[in-house]
DNA sequence: GCCGTTTTCGGCCCGACTGTTTTCAGTCG
């Protein structure tokens, strides 16, 4: 709709309505069904977007729909995942060139066609060219909350076959990658192999890509996620996980160390070479245990020292979901979440949570209507009452403060002295150079009341890269000034990720995990955040947020 | 296209940067 330009403020009631509809907890089918309800009782569902409902619940597209894919082609929203083009540009480009996929739009760059077009030029062509090439890098990946998605509702499905006793997932989804470029089912029972029977038959397969005895491929959904279920036999399960889970880096290291000996290790088990009997492969314990290390978690499956670690029975505590007692990161509809204080503190408690911190956008995020002194204060005051009744869970009172282009904080010192926590985000400028960058981010450290730098690297997964800077000298510096690092869980981010979590700790850093919820149901993504934490090999005592209320108050008040 | 009322129309979020332009449209967050 934008492309074609259409009322920007229908379309937005468009987005709106999505957005409703996904936060809604029945389903529209169920509402639409039932004679005594009306789905316009959602708000944001007007009549307009009620009959689009009932059609696409009918017949899965609307007319709206099926006119724009005539008159635009396929691929036209890949176009507007290439950055430095929005919807006008790629509408001039559409009616001009006739361009019709990503590569085409490759061609009229390097053959410096983009520049007829006005308000276009070389450096839009360079921009176009690079944008090109990164967005390649990220096709056939996708983000491991969509892959987990997907493994769910098919093991749901693979479930119900008579004869199936479990279904596992490996691969990148159980190593807890960020992203996976495709999905490995294992299943194993007395009749495995029925399950690939179902797969294929599976209304969500778009495509088959092989059936064999033992295993079936798949192209699954819109977005053409590779699927692979495997039926294993009991007795080689545990080393048809290990093998399957990888990765590729750790399973060679794996399996050199077999050779050296005298084994040969392979998705049937592990063997003696001189007469070829079996020594493990029921359980992946027992794999690696007659290769002489302790069990490894897939989270650290990288081979990056933890095949040492294992041998000398010295790998981490890692941390777990359970030790989680608070989600210190999440907005409100005082900014640009979508429910109010005492909804995501209902929401918090029904996880199980002991506190949790509310951290709305500061002013610089104006789209957000992000706050100002005046409400900064006035929002430290409403939680010191809301405290004192008490909603059943020890609230804090925090703030999301942008770090501004000269790494000046967005809110003064006098208002963020009323606060209980200040989480410090770049949401601007990202593209400094590195040193201007670092500068940045070290004078946001010196802001005394600064307790923790949010989502460190800016990256959006498949999306944007990491800003560059000099994550040593940072990490450094807020170790030294006892700013605590978050492992922000939202999906699209993981930030910081695994790699950057494990060296930061190596430097002495603490960490916070946190979801960054924009809803009650984001809350959920903490899952994601601890995966994250778990590769970076990060222990219970490394997360702030594992402490009881009491202590993680008491660490908020430590000055450095 | 939604919402709420000033109650069937009018308002709906906004600032900064970029590259192109020669005063600003498009993109981004």
């Amino acid at each position: 709709m934008e492309i074609a330009a259409e009322d920007s403020f229908r379309i937005r009631s468009y987005r709106n309505g999505a957005t409703a509809v996904e936060g809604h907890p029945e389903r529209i089918a169920d509402i639409l069904r039932d004679p005594a309800r009306k789905v316009t009782e959602i708000s944001g569902i007007g009549k307009g977007l009620a009959h689009v409902l009932t059609e696409i619940v009918e017949r899965q597209s609307c007319e709206r729909r099926d006119v724009l894919l005539e008159k635009f082609p396929p691929g036209a929203l890949e176009f507007l995942k290439i950055q430095g083009l929005g919807p006008k540009s790629i509408a001039l480009i559409f009616e001009h060139f006739q361009a019709k996929t990503i590569d085409d739009l490759e061609r009229l760059c390097k053959e410096q066609k983009l520049r007829d077009l006005p308000r276009m030029g070389a450096k839009l062509e360079e921009k176009v060219l690079r944008s090109i090439a990164q967005y390649r890098q990220r096709t056939g990946r996708y983000l491991l909350s969509y892959v987990e998605g997907i493994a769910e509702e098919l093991i749901e499905t693979l479930r119900q076959v008579p004869g199936v006793e479990a279904i596992t997932p490996a691969g990148s989804l159980r190593r807890g990658r960020e992203t996976a470029g495709d999905l490995d089912l294992l299943v194993t029972g007395p009749a495995a192999v029925n399950a690939l029977e179902r797969f294929i038959a599976w209304p969500r397969v778009e495509e088959v890509l092989g059936r064999g005895e033992n295993k079936a491929s798949a192209k699954v959904g819109r977005e053409g996620l590779q699927v692979d279920v495997r039926a294993l036999k009991p007795e080689s399960f545990g080393a048809a996980m290990q093998y399957f889970t990888g990765s590729k880096d750790h399973n060679v290291a794996i399996r050199t160390r077999a050779v050296k000996m005298g084994l040969k290790l392979s998705e049937y088990g592990l063997f003696r070479v001189e007469d070829d009997t079996k020594v493990a492969g029921e359980t992946e314990e027992g794999v690696y245990e007659a290769l002489g290390l302790a069990w490894i978690p897939p989270e650290l499956r990288e081979n990056c020292g933890e095949i040492e670690a294992a041998e000398e029975r010295r790998l981490p505590e890692l941390v777990e979901l359970r030790q989680i007692r608070g989600d210190i990161h999440m907005h409100t509809t005082e900014t640009d979440g979508r429910a109010t204080l005492e909804e995501m503190a209902a929401a918090a408690r029904e996880r199980g949570y002991e506190y949790i911190a509310i951290t709305d956008h500061s002013k610089a995020l104006a789209m957000a209507n992000g706050l100002d002194e005046r409400r900064v204060v006035a929002f430290a005051k409403q939680v010191r009452e809301i405290n004192r009744n008490g909603l059943g869970i020890r609230v804090f009172s925090g703030l999301e403060c942008d770090i501004l282009k000269d790494g000046a904080l967005d809110v003064e010192n006098d208002a963020l002295a009323e606060l209980d926590m200040v989480i410090g985000s770049v949401h601007s400028h990202m593209n400094l150079e590195a040193a201007e960058m670092t500068d940045r981010l070290l004078r946001a450290l010196e802001c005394p009341h600064l307790r923790i730098l949010g989502h460190p690297t800016g990256r959006i997964l498949l999306h944007r890269d990491p800003f560059p800077f000099d994550f040593e000298r940072v990490v450094a510096e807020a170790v030294r000034r006892g700013v605590w690092l978050e492992v922000n869980a939202s999906p699209e981010r993981l930030d910081l990720g695994g790699a950057m979590v494990r060296s930061a700790k190596a430097k002495g850093a603490k960490f916070t995990i946190s979801t960054d919820a924009h809803h009650p149901k984001h809350l959920a993504n903490m899952r994601y955040g601890v995966l994250t934490a778990r590769r970076g090999w990060l222990g219970p005592g490394d997360v702030m947020n594992t402490r009881s209320a009491d202590d993680f108050a008491a660490a908020l008040q430590t000055i450095s």
